[in-house]
DNA sequence: CTTTTTTAGGACTGATCAGTCCATATTTTG
DNA sequence: CAAAATATGGACTGATCAGTCCTAAAAAAG
């Protein structure tokens, strides 16, 4: 069972991986090959971490979302607070991508941003609880004592407004924001208040209000 | 070392509990009377639920917070969850209270807002370090499989869109904002919009960007 | 005083925590 | 094939978890 290469490199490691080993005469991997996808494992960590926060998430629970043994659990990151930042940054590095995705398929920025907003609405985790954004729970778990986990946050929510930012540009460039608008700072002010919304749906605020709140935003951006 | 009354009840029954012995000829409490001040406890586990959240605090922190013996703090409550909703509960009650108060005494209402808009830069801990709103921490620690705490999420989110939105009706009497905007949608709008700058504040968001989303937002209302 | 009632101290519980270690299995290399 | 290297399963660790229980202390009531 190899399933997802023999590399424990990422993604990103595992061209070079082969480049190495073809052109370098580097030697193959020895030894018994993973049985797992470290890729899928660590992915399978996030919604799990996603879902339950840092601290209520066990090495039990760990181990039977990613179906790894033990050994290769801490083969593959050496502790829980090392597969937990593998797990945010893997978090991140997705919803920006998608984010930015889905602004390039957008064909009107303002519907885009409308889209971002009202998004706050579908965060059902696997078992239909929403379990909200993984920045946002993140950010409220942790005191700013962990300069690891504070170092993606600051990154994650800046790199977010400014796509978001990226897209009220588009907007201007279309015609549909003025152009005097600030965009880099209507970029963290609605970072802000997606936060905000996803904090009021985890708060039990009905959908219904969050929708107006979103077309009260919305109005006021001209 | 009696400290502050003998009733084991709070504030709110206190009251009933000395009618019911003077009134209803009830006995004074007979044995060995608290060597401690349970409204005291309380504050002080709710500092430190609110520093560091409901998973990451112990029951030996809730003794080292509040001083109590294991005894004493099973005998005030049964267990860590209910110690957690009463502190979590006492935090909302006085919050509120503390809002409205400081809105009463207030000349201006949009000053008013703009200043709890820009309270979320001081909330420092015991030591320095910013823990946020309670509400914000414990609203995105705990999905919402918890009807209990999802119940006092709501009310208090609920309870303070209402504060902010009668501080807009004020606004309105006094001309500083026009007649035709809706007060109540603007209250939760506004709660959404702090809770996202608590989540900004702990994501390690410079002071300057905040306040400067804060001159953005008060510049809407009009 | 004795009795009754409540509080306090702290030993004790079984469960679970994160993490280590070692013997065994499985692969590549030579 | 044998040797080397890596992965795996799972027993094991000491610490800590929330919570219980029992005995002694301290007060009021009679």
């Amino acid at each position: 069972m190899r399933g997802c290469g023999q590399s424990p490199m990422n993604g990103l490691n595992l061209g070079l991986d082969i480049w190495n080993r073809s052109v370098l005469n580097v030697p193959m991997n020895r030894g018994r090959p993973k049985s797992f996808c470290p890729e899928q494992a660590l992915e399978s960590a996030m919604q799990v971490f996603w879902q339950r926060g840092y601290e209520a998430t066990s090495l039990q629970d760990l181990l039977a979302a990613t179906g790894l043994s033990k050994s290769s659990l801490y083969q593959t990151y050496p502790s829980k607070q090392a597969w937990f930042e593998a797990a945010f940054t893997r978090y991140c590095q997705h919803r920006q991508a998608l984010l930015i995705e889905s602004l390039e398929q957008a064909s009107s920025p303002l519907e885009y941003i409308r889209g971002r907003l009202l998004g706050v609405l579908d965060d059902d985790g696997l078992d239909g609880i929403p379990r909200g954004c993984m920045l946002v729970n993140v950010a409220n778990e942790f005191s700013l004592n962990q300069p690891e986990i504070l170092s993606l946050t600051k990154q994650a929510t800046e790199g977010f407004s400014q796509v978001l930012g990226a897209a009220l540009k588009r907007a201007q460039a279309v015609g549909e924001l003025s152009a005097q608008a600030d965009t880099e700072a209507l970029g963290f002010y609605l970072q802000a208040v997606i936060s905000g919304l996803r904090t009021q749906v985890k708060s039990g605020v009905s959908a219904q209000r969050i929708a107006s709140t979103v077309d009260l935003v919305m109005s006021q951006l001209r």
